[in-house]
Order: C-alpha cells, then structure tokens, then sequence
DNA sequence: GCCTGTGAATGTGTTCACAGCG
DNA sequence: CGCTGTGAACACATTCACAGGC
C-alpha cells in the first residue's frame, strides 16, 4: 500500500495516535501493539494498523510499535518536530480560554501573541501572552508565525481571516461560528461547539 | 429516498444549515434556495438538497426553500423545539468560556448548573450559573437535565462521565482529551481543540 | 427558466481475512 | 503463535445528471 494517497481521515487521527503514544511512554513499555493502543482510543486495531502503514512500515510482527520510534515519525508527519507559533485573534472568553490552555504546547505549538479590539484588553497579559490592538497585526509579517486562531464573535471572522493571511499565516484554527473563504494555499480548520453540542439531542431517545 | 437511513455526516450538517437559516430570517427573504444556502455555508448546492431530502420534500420547486418552515422542521428533527437543560463539570479555563458563552441559547441548550472541586470555586456564580461540589452531582437526578458537559483536565473524564451517566444525563460533549467508555444508550460527542490544531502543520507546505 | 428531489455513478473510508515475518 | 501489513470486499458519502414541478 506504500505511496497511495494518504485519507484526510487518517490524517485526523494521526494526533489521536500521539496521544495514546505519549499515555504509553509514561507507563512502562518499549512496545505498544495495534489492540492496546485501539482499545485505549476508542478504536478498533485494524483501523491503527491500516493508518500507519500508509506511512510505510512501522511496526514489528509479532511485537508491536516502538513507542518512542512510532511517536517520533508521527510527529515528523504531522510536522510537529519543529515547533509551531501562532497568533491568536479575538480574546473574549473563549479566546482567554485558549491562551490558558496549555494542550498545545505538548504538540509543540505556542502562542506568542494575541490580538483584541477592546481597549480595555489591549496592552494586558494573559497567561505572559501580550495582548495587541488589532489595527497593528499588519506586523505580524516580521514573526516567524505560521499558525492563526481565530476566536472572534460571529460574523468578524472574514475580516480576520483576511488580515491573517495578508500578513503571512499559513493556517487557521477557526472557532468562530462562520464559514470563512481563503486561498487554496490556506488550511482551515473549523470548530463550531454550540454546533458539536447541537446535534446531540437528536441521538437522545425522546424522554 | 423517503425512509432511507439518515447518514451520520448529514446529522452533523444540520446544526449548519439551522446556522444559515438564522441568517437569513434576520436578511429580508422568505425563500432560500439551495444554492444561496449552500455559498453561504461553503458547501455544494446538490449537498444540501440530498441532505434535506431525507426528510421529506422540504422545498418548492422553481423557488426554493421557506426559511421558517425550514428552520422549523429542522429544530424538530435535531430535537432543538423543546428546551434542553445541561450541567457542565470542570469550571477551569475552557469551562468557564463554555459557561460565559452564549452560542447554545440559539439552540435552545442552557446550563442551568455547574459542578467543580477546587473550594475556591465552589459556591460562586459564573455568568449567572451556581458552581457546586462535584461531590453532590448525585442530586442531578432530582433536575431535568439530559445534557452534559465535561471540561476537566485530561484523565478525569471517564469518572465524571460514570457519575453523570448515573444521575441520568443521556448525552455528553466531551471537551477533555480522553476516550470515554459509556453504555450504548448514552451518545457522546468529543471535542479536543488541541488535536484539531496539531494537524493543521500537516497541511502547510514546507517553509 | 429556475429550482427541487433523487436514482445512478463515482469516490472515499472501513472492515475483513490472511499471508508472512519475528 | 502473536502481531503487522495489505489487497479485496464492503459500507458509506458525495457528486452527477436530469426528470418533473412551479
């Protein structure tokens, strides 16, 4: 199967993997086999065997993966090797959230700067990320920065997205509730929660 | 196609298409079409009539669809037309966004109460919502509520989903980065921001 | 002429079953 | 004998093309 098309959805739970990997490596093994890692995603062990051999051979019959080997040419896959900056836009709630998360940084991606309209936000801290006015995130261009999270309100995001990408970044994670329009060049990444949450209801057999 | 199953992907673009019809009530018409509906949501035309159609005839030929007996049809089949009252458990970071966040009003989803360990949170109200100890959850079953959130840090989502499961709530957003093993009734539906980010260097070419 | 609804065709992803290696 | 890697079978989803209603 070497050199076919690599599925979009396998490359979404290439991450997946990495977390299993990293729960593995505190434990005790050298190994993990494709069932315990499944079981302990949620998945079946086919589909984990199947997504890593698009990337050639990863494992060892008869023992398993090397944790430390399969975590390494994950992250060099997923181009996590290198580490990642980002800018986020928006700083109300959820943006504020986001800055005080720390997930991101064990993906090696970190945010190093924000971005807000409000005055009364702009020149403050978040979690030792400086927040800016948005009127001057044309000098974004003189960063290294790649990545961009938008977390604005509905139907600010457009205009954001556009700035984002004049002034350099490559990708978006966008978390505000709007469809926004982009080169081919730029990756977007859409989570919509009140959307997520919304459709759950309808699996919930009538009370 | 009357009666055919519905697919799971279509289920997931219903909140999307409440989204755009929301829209477009507050614009002028009475009437979109397929194809308006679909540009604005960045999706294809013939996507949205297939997945409308598994509903029923939906539309009018030559016209379009009526904005508010879509919007209505639609809340129906999500189960949105009645109120859904949920708990959130984890009142950090993220949880405090969800909790200020007003996106699942729009739907028809409220937080009515929130639980949490840290005794510096216990009894506060955010956003108008009581945060109580985790260790009372059992009088969930008292409330009527169905819907959960959880929002705890990484490893304690599989306990709290248990408690929540048997103080009767029938579906859980997971925000937290754990796989949760639940019982065939209860839907559940995961959220990690940090793996949907972690793939996005994947997509950028080499700098 | 415009727009919906839908079978058919195509494309994509998952599951199976097993050959072959350690 | 356990576990990987993978073609083949299957299941699911998207796209097409067009008949038929307005």
């Amino acid at each position: 199967m070497r050199y076919r098309k690599v599925p979009d959805e396998t490359v979404r739970r290439l991450p997946l993997y990495l977390r299993g990997l990293r729960f593995f490596s505190e434990q005790s093994p050298d190994h993990v086999s494709s069932k315990i890692l499944a079981e302990f995603l949620g998945i079946n062990p086919w589909q984990v065997r199947k997504d890593l051999s698009y990337f050639g051979e990863m494992g060892t019959p008869g023992v398993g993966y090397k944790v430390k080997t399969l975590t390494n040419q994950n992250q060099r896959i997923l181009r996590l090797d290198s580490v990642h900056n980002a800018v986020l836009v928006g700083v109300g709630n959820l943006g504020s959230a986001v800055l005080a998360y720390q997930g991101f940084r064990t993906y090696g991606i970190e945010i190093v700067v924000a971005y807000d309209s409000s005055p009364a936000k702009i020149g403050s801290k978040i979690n030792g990320v400086e927040v800016k006015d948005i009127s001057e995130m044309w000098q974004l261009n003189e960063l290294d920065i790649d990545l961009g999270i938008i977390s604005v309100p509905g139907g600010a995001a457009q205009s954001i997205a556009d700035e984002l990408i004049s002034a350099g970044i490559k990708g978006i994670l966008n978390l505000a509730p709007d469809y926004i329009r982009v080169p081919k060049k730029i990756k977007v990444i859409s989570i919509d929660i009140a959307m997520d949450f919304a459709r759950l209801p309808y699996y919930i057999p009538a009370s």
